[in-house]
DNA sequence: CCTAATAATTAGGTATCCGAATAATTCTGG
DNA sequence: CCAGAATTATTCGGATACCTAATTATTAGG
């Protein structure tokens, strides 16, 4: 869990205010990560935030679009488009909700779903290759790397985000 | 408006193969910077990619088109729509090379370069307060995950790729 | 020179996204 | 009960960010 840092030399390392480091490694995760994404889903006949939305639909079940619009975080037009998108290509379904006549019910198709797993599969695969190029000792200390920084993280940026109205910025 | 989880997402225990579990947090890391992101960058005049365009000219100090569509790894044809935007913006200028005339110089101007410092700082000021909301001890944890994780991930989806070939997608 | 290759731009297209306007339906307070 | 408010979804116009292909300059190589 913890780099070897000798006490000796930490002047710059400890010297630098926590902020200042922080300022320089986020961008750098940032790009490193876009960059793996691209490469692990490579190949894929659907666009990535495509993907998203289908997964999404998958994991709910069936849904009413409001909620896959907060899932995802974006207007609910452009889930409307998205999932029209996703009819079109007979991945997904959308049937009226017996409940309420103005929600619409959707979930994914025999097709849409059976896509899912081969996709999972292909995405599965680069990982296990991205991985395979790390020594053992690496794949741990990014793996236990990964845990710290997604716990961590989700304490700031949350599943979902409460009300953010007028932060005063 | 059950939601049924389907326990997918649910631990990363022992047990699981770190295929499994980094394959369950990359994406959740994934999801939770790009939220962050628009936290940290929120109340930009420039848009995300613009401000990245901007600060790779400003880092290169002058430029072709040629280095920067390689270095964001986009299209010329994307680089070239983009760094006209920063024209307008009266944010960037473009000169003649004197070496070759079909190249194009790149740089920032003095307003693009007082944009730079002025964004910048604003997004300190967003780090500062995101990492506020952590105790000292995650402050800690979190850099130094965010230091393992940019350094084995770096190996992986290097700085620069060498020809990626089929990469366009 | 005339053709290759290189550098940049323009044109046409797709995918996301947004906000506002619209439409249908349900809820609610008199 | 019913008019107006609220909810849910869609459509529309507009923007950004990409891409490929075509076009325009310019330079380099035979």
């Amino acid at each position: 869990m913890n780099i070897e840092q000798p006490a000796a030399r930490a002047a710059t390392g400890e010297d630098m205010e926590r902020i200042e480091k922080i300022a320089v490694l986020y961008p750098r995760l940032m790009r490193v990560m876009g960059r793996l994404r691209t490469t692990l889903h490579e190949g894929m006949d659907l666009t990535y935030n495509q993907f998203k939305m289908l997964l999404t639909i998958n994991d709910r079940g069936s849904c009413p679009l409001t909620a896959l619009a907060a899932e995802l975080q974006i207007a609910m037009s452009s889930a409307s488009e998205m999932v029209e998108k996703l009819v079109n290509l007979g991945l997904v379904r959308r049937t009226a909700d017996a409940e309420s006549r103005r929600r619409v019910v959707i979930q994914t198709t025999a097709a849409g779903e059976a896509l899912i797993v081969e996709l999972q599969r292909g995405i599965v695969d680069n990982y296990r290759i991205l991985l395979g190029r790390l020594e053992e000792a690496d794949q741990d200390r990014l793996i236990k790397a990964l845990e710290t920084l997604v716990g961590i993280l989700e304490k700031l940026g949350g599943e979902e985000r409460p009300e953010v109205k007028e932060a005063g910025r």
